[in-house]
This record gives C-alpha cells, structure tokens and sequence, in this order.
DNA sequence: CTGTTAGCGCATTCAC
DNA sequence: GTGAATGCGCTAACAG
C-alpha cells in the first residue's frame, strides 16, 4: 500500500520492476486515487480557489488565462469561482474555498471592503490580490497603476489639441476601475491647466448600454466635449455607437479613448484607443507570486504594479 | 464531536440549547469546518465539476452563469475548469475532477470524441453534456438543434430573396457549431432548390479575424453572393466589418445573418441578425438534469433539446 | 527498497 | 438528546 502511494507520487525509492507491476496493477484495476483522501492525509490539496467577480467579462477571462497557464507549470489545480459581482457571495466563495482547503487564494478585481479583509484574515494559507489593491501593505496584490494609466490616456487627448474633455466613468464606489480612473482624469486636466468641470462626467456600471446612455448625455449638451474619455472598453463602444448613431464621426467629430485594450477594442470602427492593460501578465505574475507564498520563498513585500501602455488606434484625432 | 457535527450539518437531533452553545464555541474559536475531511467521512463533496471549452468565449460564459445559478439552487458547489479548446486538456480536466471526488460533471461545448467517452465511462458520478451531443442515447445532454437553427438563419435570407448566400463555417470536425451548422445551410439551399456551390463557403476559427478574411474572400469572388450566413456572430462581426472597410454597405450591400445572439450582436452597426441559442437556460436546464441524476432521480433517458429563435435586427434586408 | 503503523478531521453507527 | 467508537483512503514516519 505504501509502495502503491510512492508509485503513485513519483516517489524515487520504488525499484522499476516493482512501479512497473504497480502501474500495471492500476492499469488492469482501473483504480484512481482518492484527491480528498490524500489531501485530508497530506495536508495538502494542490488547488488554488481564484475567484473571479463576473465571468461574463472578457478582462477577467484573459487574467484568468494567465492564472491557468502558471498554476499548470507549477502543477496546481484551479478551482475557478465566479462572484456574480456581488459582495456577499464574494465572501461566501472565500469561505467555501477555505473550507475545501486550497493551498492558497486569489482574489481577482472587485473592491475589497473590511469585510473582505475580515475573511481573508481567517485564512491560514497565503491570498494574493489581482487586478486590485487595498491600502496598505495588508495583502500582496498585482495590479496596474490604474489612476496613472487613466492619466496618460487624458494626456493623449490633450495633447492631441483637446480641451473639453468629458469622461464616463466607473461607479466612484469601486476605488480602483472607478475612483482611480477617475482621479487619473482630473489629475490629468489639471497638470495641463484645465478647470475640472462636474458637468463633463458622466457615471456608468462599465456596460455598453450605459456608454450608449453616457454618449447621449454628452450630445445633448450646448457645449458638446470634443473628446471623450472612457474607464472601460466596452462604454467607449457604446459611446462610439451613440455618437455614429447621432450622425457624428469618431474621430472627426468627437475623439474617443479608453482603458482595457480588451480584444473588443479592435472589433469596432473606428479601431478604438485605448491604454493597454497588461491582463494576461497579472494574471501569471500574481500565480506565480502566490506559488512562491504557497512554497514559503521569501518574497519582496507589497504591491507589483506591471506596466500600461497607451496604443493609438483610430479613434482619436487632433482637434 | 458528534453533536458538532449534528449542529453544522442541521441535524435536528439537538437540543436548542446545546446548539446555540456549539454554535458560540465555533464563532468563538473560529473553527472552520474542513470540507476535505467531510468528504472523505461522508463520501459526498456537493461539489460538481464543470469544464469549460474556452473561458474567453463570451457564449460559455452566459451558459455558465445558468449552470451556476441552479448549482447554488440546490446547493452545490461549483468547480469551473477551462480546457482551453484541447483535447487532451479536456481529458485530462475530467480525470483531475473525478479524483477529486466531484458528485457530477458537466461538460461543455467542444467535441465529445471516443476518448472523451472513454474517460466519462470510468466515472461513477452522472455526467452531463451541455451545449453539445453525441451519437446515439450513451450520455444525456442538452443543447440546441444546431442544423435547423443553421437552417432558420438561411431560411430568412431566401425569404428575403436572396440566392447567392456564402457561408463562413466552423470547422468540419466540430460535429456541433461546425458540421451541423453547415448541414443546416445545405439543407435551406437545397430545400429552395438553390444549387450548392462549394466555392461559396469558407472555413474559420470562429474568431473575429477569420470573418474578416472569409469576407475579403468573398468579396474578391467576380460573383459575389448578396448574403453571408455566418456560424458565429463574432465571425459575422468580422464579415460586416471586412464589407465596411471594403466600401460596401450593410445590408444595403450584402446581408449577414449568424447564429448565436451573444452579446456582441448588439454592439455593433448595424445591429447583427442572428439566431439566439439560450444559453443561460441550457447551463441552468443542464444542471437541473445533473442535480436529479445525482439525487438519483429517475429521468427520461436521452438528449433535450431547447428552442432557438431567429432575431431580426438591421444586418439582413430584401434583395 | 519495502511493509507496518498511525493518524488526517470528520460522519456515522451504536450505546446510553 | 448525547457521547464513544469506527473507518473513509491516503501519506508519513518508522522499522526492517
């Protein structure tokens, strides 16, 4: 029965003929071992639980790309946990997944409130943050300088000649695809010396519709921007529609830039701007951080913050 | 020990009193109870294991929210696993789950070959195909008539007049979203007594890009068919905008029509024709399957099949 | 290199 | 209504 488990975990201290018979024994027994039973005896599940605010969303689905393809390499099952984007069931997931005894957590996007941090703290195997932060040096996390990247793309416009700058953004609620975003936007105007104006931003939920919704607000406007600036891909395409859909022509008429760089942001004419998160590579390095973590290596403390990159496509245009 | 026990799982064999006295101790000491070692005693994990074909398909996504929603209904856990579209991936995902002990699986999408068989056959936990079929009564699954929805979308463009209809499959080898949907266009034609020409349909990958190039493709052809049938929206994207970024309007031009209706057929000009698949209601319908097979429950044997609907929007028109 | 032993943390008998 | 005993299928330590 040892000797089957050594076979089994690729124990050296098996004499080939012996793993030889053994596997045949498997082979003609069809036997598959029990992962419940050995992770209860090892302590040890080889299974990270990720859990992903909302599925339907193609930025999550290329993070979690990079999760997989890391978690693969250091031989790490995932269990992919969708939270549907509401709290209560965020929290619920963690616990679940806590109960199941990952080896370690990652909690990808969404914002984490003390309730989080409440449950997280429970938890006896590392967490690592993707796609979010909280303040302080409470939870390692990977992420994009999200206010930062925000900034370069309103310089963009700026720079462009823009000086009636609206935005859509995110609800202010959610600190880093909404509030930091928007504080990229403000900031942005002010460095060029452009008074802030309530009246050019205009609140979403990150959804088409409510760019379409935004777009509308801004043509109804006397004093209609010349550019717009949108948190997410997907309302810069709503906002492109509405503004195709009242006879403007991006980027003629009105520029528009966002942020993402989701595989969206070329399925539309015109190719949309945008600043270029790099998904794929917060997913792999916020896996491979947690690896390290899992593994008890000594690692750097705090936040990675991976780089963004603004890509002109042709959706902005001097003014 | 075992009154604890009694207590976290609802047994109503305790005294009130000694339940609220367990029930303070657990918040107190903050025991956790562990999933890994119930499963083992109990031989259940309310657990069920889902594989994904490709995570970043916005299609498998919405089907995953129905499959999720009935799982939590009945108070499963869900283990999501992508298999990013390889066979052997796929094979190896459902080995991995079933070690792990999952009370049933769900398969989604993709291609369920001999091999796939070979490894559902070892199961002895039920197991659903969701989104997908197989020859003859082996496996229940659930799914749409993939031929006669090809067929419906066709049907409409003869209806509006058109003969020379291209078509922009999926590969041959996919017995589902490939073959069938090209049966499906076969059928319509020959039904209108239309002669087939295979010169008029190209093979994609179901990707944004290779609508763009089946489109470049038909446009090149000296006679150039007034109306494409596209098996998927995101490849009918691709087409309208190929035809766009060629000077053609549509569908003033060229109609397109697709099958699919995620929701991206949406988010573009003008607003895609295509057929919608309901795709919440075959997660949610599949999992409602899988929960009574494991509650053993009897059921009817074989496939269900769910009704698809033809949407009308702005990308066909009368010849 | 191989077999024996003792838990892992719980659910499930069975007594009381 | 409660506690004590047994075992789920495996790994880990130990002895040989």
């Amino acid at each position: 029965m040892a000797t089957v488990s050594r076979v089994v975990n690729n124990n050296p201290n098996v004499k080939p003929q012996t793993r030889k018979k053994v596997f045949e024994a498997i082979e003609r027994l069809g036997y598959r071992p029990n992962a419940v039973a050995r992770g209860l005896a090892s302590k040890k599940t080889t299974t990270v639980g990720v859990v992903i605010p909302d599925i339907s969303n193609a930025i999550f689905a290329e993070v979690a790309r990079g999760v997989e393809d890391i978690a693969n390499m250091y031989h790490y099952n995932i269990i992919l946990c969708n939270a549907d984007k509401r709290k209560e069931k965020e929290i619920r997931v963690i616990n679940t997944l806590l109960e199941k005894q990952v080896d370690g957590l990652l909690f990808m996007g969404g914002n984490v409130t003390d309730e989080h941090i409440q449950a997280f703290k429970t938890s006896s195997v590392p967490i690592v943050l993707c796609g979010t932060t909280v303040d302080g040096d409470l939870l390692p996390a990977v992420d994009i300088d999200h206010e930062k990247a925000a900034q370069d793309a309103v310089k963009l416009l700026i720079d462009k000649g823009h000086r009636s700058i609206g935005m859509i953004s995110g609800t202010l609620q959610d600190p880093n695809n909404g509030f930091a975003r928007y504080n990229g936007y403000k900031k942005a105007l002010e460095e060029a010396g452009i008074p802030f104006n309530e009246e050019l931003v205009r609140v979403g939920n990150y959804r088409y519709e409510s760019g379409i919704e935004a777009m509308r607000y801004f043509l109804g406007l006397e004093a209609r921007p010349t550019a717009i600036f949108s948190a997410t891909d997907e309302m810069a395409i709503g906002a492109i529609h509405a503004a195709q859909d009242g006879g403007l022509h991006v980027p003629e008429d009105i520029s528009i830039i966002s942020v993402d760089n989701s595989r969206m942001a070329s399925m539309v004419r015109p190719l949309l701007s945008t600043v270029a998160q790099p998904m794929y590579d917060i997913g792999a390095v916020s896996m491979r951080l947690l690896t390290k973590l899992m593994n008890k290596e000594n690692v750097d403390k705090g936040k990675i913050t991976l780089m963004h990159e603004v890509i002109q496509r042709q959706s902005v245009a001097e003014v």
